[in-house]
DNA sequence: GCGGCTTACGACAACGTTGTCTTATCTAGT
DNA sequence: ACTAGATAAGACAACGTTGTCGTAAGCCGC
C-alpha cells in the first residue's frame, strides 16, 4: 500500500484502464456502468485500477455515444431575487448529485438580450439536456411548453396551473393552505381581511387567492374587491399594497399576503403608520422564508416544501428516463404544507 | 417563401446540411464556427440551409472533438437562501448566454450527502467544465482551490481574500465602502457605533470590519470589543446580535450590519424594543437587497454590483480560453460600490 | 458425446463533431 | 508563360465512450 498515486492527472481514459487490467474496453465500460456480464473477480480487478488511477469517464464521449448528457436543466422565468429560486436549486441539486447528474440553470427571460422564447429554445436544443424541470410561472407558458415538446425533451413541472395531464408534475395544495390560513384569521375574530395577490401569471398566487375567497364564503362573507389588491411577489409591492389598504376609509384588521416577501413589505408599511402589531393589525404570509422568522413580530406563515418539491421533480424525471415513452407516465406527487403559527396574527383589538 | 418548415426535428446533423448544400461537412463546420476559408457565396448558401433546417450542432460531439464543453461552473459553498447567490447567477448567465455557454451550478457542501470536497472534486472532473467561477467564501478554501488546480481547470474568483496572484479575480473595495459608511455615521454625530460581523470564513465580512475599525481610528476612537459582535449573514443572527447590543449597559446609537439581511434582523429587534428609528437608533447595512428598500425606515446601505462582478468574472474566464496558459494572465477587475443613502440613519437624538 | 443453454468477454462500428493535412483553383509577379 | 503564394474546399483520422453482435468456454441433460 505504498503511496504510488499516478502523476498529475493527464486525463486517463478507458483505454488505459483496459490495458492495465488486461481486458477489453467494453468490459471496463460494463464495470463503470454496473452492467452485468462481468465476473466478480474481473470486476474487482478493474474497479481497483479505476480507483487507483482515479479514472472518471469523459462526459462528452459518454453522452455522444449514449445519447444521454447527464445534464438536467432547471428553468426559471428569471433567476435571482426570489428565495424560491434558491430553494428549488437546493432540492434539484440534491437529487442530481444522488444520481450523478449535473444541474444547468436556464432562464427564459434574459434582460437585455435579444430574442425571448426563441433564443431560449435554441439554447435548449443545443444544450442536450436529458430533461428539464419547469418552475412557475414558466411551467404554464404555452410557448415554452411548445418549445420543449418540439425538442422532444421530457419535463416535469413544479406547481403548474393547467394542462395537468400534459406532463408529470409535483404540487402542494396552495388553495387549501390559503383557505386554512384565512379561516384561522376569521376564527380569531377578524372580519375585515385583505388579500395581497401575486403576479397575474402566477398560478399558485391565483390558487392562494381562491383559498382566501373560499374561506370567506364558507363563513358567509362575500370578499370585497377593494380588499383584494394586486401585488408582484416583491417586498416593495407588498409595502405599496399595504399603504393603499391602510388608507382605506374602512381599513382591514388583517392582511394576508400571498408570499412572505410581500408580507415583509406590509410589516414595513405598518411600522411607517405607527401601528402596533399584531394588536392593530394582523399580518400573515406564505412560504416561510428565513426572514419571516427574524421579523418582528415573527411572521405567521405557511411553510412550503420548495426544496423537496424540486427534489421530487428531478427524481420523477430521472426515474422516467428508463421508460420508452416518458410522456406515457403521468406521475404526480403532492407534498404537504405546514402552517407556521408565530406572532404576527392575533385577535383584533376591540 | 412558402412555409415549408421541416417536419418535427428528428435531430438534423452536420451531414444533412453538408449534403443539402453540396459541400463537405468540414465546410459546414467552418460556417458554424465562423472560421475563415469559406467563400462568401458558399457561406451564405450553407447558412441559409442551417437556418431553414434549424440545425444546431450537437454539443456532446463538438465537445468531445474540440475538448471544449461550453459549460461553465459557478461554485457556491451552499446554494439557496442568500440573495447574493441569485445575483451571481444573473450576471454569470448573462455573460454565458452572450458567448454561447451554459451555466452549471455546483455546491461544495451538500447537506446530507457523503464526502465533502472529495465528492465535489469528483463531480468536477466528470463534468468537464471549460472553467469555473468561485464565490466567497469557497474562493478561499485551500482544499477546493487545490482540487480545481489538480483538475487543471481555469478559474476566476469573485472577491477572494488571499493568494491574489493565484488566479484572475474580480472584486469591490469592501473596506473602503465600510469605512465611508462608518465615517458617515460618525460625522452625523454617532459616537457609539456597533458592528455586526459576518461569518469568520468570509473574507468580505472581514474587510468590512476592517473598514469599520479603520474609520473609528481615523476619528481617534478605539473600537470597543463589546460593540463588535459575531453574526452569520442571516437575518436571525442580526436579530440576536442586536438583542445583545441593545441590552448593553451603554447601548450603541448606531448599528452597522455587515450585510442587509442582518440589518433587517436589527430592524426587527429594534421594533421589538419599541425603538423609534432612526431617532433612537440608526441602522445601516451592506449589499442593497430589494428588501432593504421596502423596509421601514428604508435602509441606508451600500449597493454592491454583484451581478456585474459575476458577469465580469465569466467574461475574463471566456476571454482567457483563447490563451495557451490561462494561469499566465492574472486579470483583475475592480467594480465600484454605490452608497444608498436612505432613511435608516440620522443624527442621534440628544 | 452431442446439442442447447448460459455466462463472460471481446471486436468493431457507431455517435457528430473538429483538427490536420492535402489538393485544386485563382491571382500576382516576373 | 511559368512559378510562388494565397484562397477555398475536401478527405480522413481523431475524440472516448456505448451498443450490437459474435464467440469461446463451461454446464446441463440425456
Amino acid at each position: 500500500m505504498r503511496n504510488e498515486d499516478p502523476p498529475v492527472s493527464t486525463s486517463v481514459t478507458i483505454v488505459d484502464i483496459a490495458r492495465q487490467a488486461g481486458v477489453s474496453i467494453k468490459t471496463v465500460s460494463r464495470v463503470i456502468n454496473r452492467e452485468e456480464g462481468v465476473g466478480a473477480e474481473t470486476r474487482a480487478r478493474v474497479q481497483a485500477i479505476i480507483d487507483r488511477l482515479r479514472y472518471r469517464p469523459n462526459a462528452s464521449a459518454r453522452s455522444l455515444s449514449s445519447r444521454r448528457s447527464y445534464l438536467i436543466g432547471v428553468i426559471f422565468l428569471e433567476v435571482g431575487a426570489y428565495y424560491y429560486v434558491g430553494q428549488v436549486q437546493v432540492g434539484a441539486m440534491r437529487a442530481c448529485r444522488r444520481a450523478g447528474y449535473h444541474l444547468v440553470v436556464e432562464q427564459v427571460r434574459t434582460p437585455g438580450a435579444m430574442g425571448g422564447v426563441q433564443a431560449f429554445a435554441q439554447s435548449l436544443r443545443e444544450a442536450r439536456f436529458d430533461g428539464v424541470v419547469l418552475t412557475p410561472p414558466t411551467c404554464d407558458d404555452p410557448e415554452v411548453l411548445a418549445a420543449i415538446e418540439t425538442a422532444g425533451l421530457p419535463y416535469v413541472r413544479i406547481a403548474p396551473d393547467r394542462d395537468f395531464d400534459r406532463s408529470p408534475y409535483v404540487f402542494m395544495d396552495d388553495r387549501a393552505a390559503a383557505r386554512e390560513q384565512t379561516l384561522r384569521l376569521w376564527d380569531m375574530g377578524h372580519r375585515r381581511i385583505a388579500f395581497i395577490d401575486g403576479p397575474a401569471d402566477h398560478g399558485s398566487a391565483a390558487r392562494r387567492r381562491q383559498g382566501y375567497v373560499e374561506a370567506l364564503r364558507e363563513r358567509g362573507a362575500e370578499p370585497r374587491p377593494e380588499w383584494i389588491v394586486q401585488g408582484a411577489f416583491r417586498s416593495l409591492s407588498g409595502f405599496e399594497a399595504a399603504e393603499g389598504l391602510l388608507g382605506l376609509p374602512e381599513p382591514p384588521t388583517a392582511i394576508f399576503a400571498a408570499n412572505d416577501e410581500m408580507a415583509m413589505g406590509v410589516l414595513a408599511a405598518a411600522a411607517k403608520h405607527g401601528l402596533s402589531l399584531p394588536g392593530d393589525l394582523s399580518v400573515v404570509g406564505f412560504d416561510d422564508t428565513p426572514a419571516a422568522e427574524a421579523a418582528w413580530p415573527r411572521l405567521t406563515t405557511i411553510h412550503q416544501p420548495t426544496a423537496e418539491m424540486a427534489e421530487a421533480a428531478v427524481d420523477i424525471l430521472i426515474d422516467g428516463f428508463g421508460d420508452e415513452r416518458f410522456r406515457g407516465r403521468t406521475a404526480i406527487r403532492q407534498l404537504d404544507y405546514t402552517p407556521m403559527i408565530r406572532d404576527s396574527a392575533a385577535p383584533p383589538r376591540r
